[in-house]
DNA sequence: TTTGATGCAAAATATTTGCAGGATA
DNA sequence: TATCCTGCAAATATTTTGCATCAAA
């Protein structure tokens, strides 16, 4: 149970979140690191992490946990769902509505206590599938 | 483009499998490790993540991408969902029916053909509910 | 001023891999 | 017997953390 403390808005923070924001795709901290060197040369990879960690703790960011090596992070912090494309790793949000009570569902046949849910599609993305028809096979 | 080799079972494989099927948590690769520690005490880490991997592979079980951390594993390779516990970060199934057409739906909103998709729900589990709920306040 | 945040480097985690000897089909 | 697999250890990859200094409020 940590309380939390007092938050300043240090330009490293504000970057980070503008770079986030200015993107659609979903950067792995290393890219958010990469984006951020541009304004920021010397800023380190350690504040990077802190930072997208400060920024999801107060729900100013999504961190999907997509694929399986790194974190990924989303400047959209409504709730939405991906989809991954399994040729290349790409992830794109899918706009559609939760399936009615799911939430609900759920808690009718477990013993936790709901508090959320992530759903991710896989599928193969429309530059993967054109590869595929034109013959070139990938993998 | 791999092609599948020849695979062998041996001890080892033989052994993870039936200590992964023991169980209805879902182990993390070093759980299985102490698992199978107790039958091969000289196994090593490599060959239980190898195996891991060769298992998932073929299908015969799932690879679960929970929390963040770590892999997850599970015997059984059946479609279901999960929930994982935002405090301890334990993963049980939910035994639900998959929402109507979800897939369909997400094939309407993105370009991307739609191969499968994964549901997974935060939560607290019964035993840090009731530690909360006891005072004992965690983290 | 106070104290949260940064940069740097080292540490901690988690997973992968090279290699020589061993076991399975 | 061929070659897949193992144990061991070193290497990667990713994320976290200690600490002295800096800067936001």
């Amino acid at each position: 149970m940590e309380l939390h403390q007092q938050r300043r808005m240090t330009r490293q923070r504000r970057v980070i979140l503008e770079e986030l924001a200015k993107v659609t795709s979903h950067p792995s901290a290393d890219e958010v690191y990469a984006m951020v060197r541009r304004r920021i040369p010397r800023i380190s990879m350690g504040t990077v992490y802190r930072n997208l960690d400060v920024l999801w703790e107060s729900g100013t960011i999504q961190k999907l946990v997509s694929g399986g090596s790194q974190m990924r992070f989303d400047a959209n912090a409504a709730v939405h769902y991906h989809v991954r494309c399994v040729r290349c790793g790409r992830v794109d949000d899918v706009a559609m509505d939760p399936p009615a009570r799911i939430e609900e569902r759920a808690a009718n046949v477990t013993k936790y206590k709901i508090l959320g849910h992530s759903l991710e599609f896989a599928g193969v993305c429309p530059a993967c599938k054109k590869r595929e028809a034109t013959g070139q096979g990938t993998d």
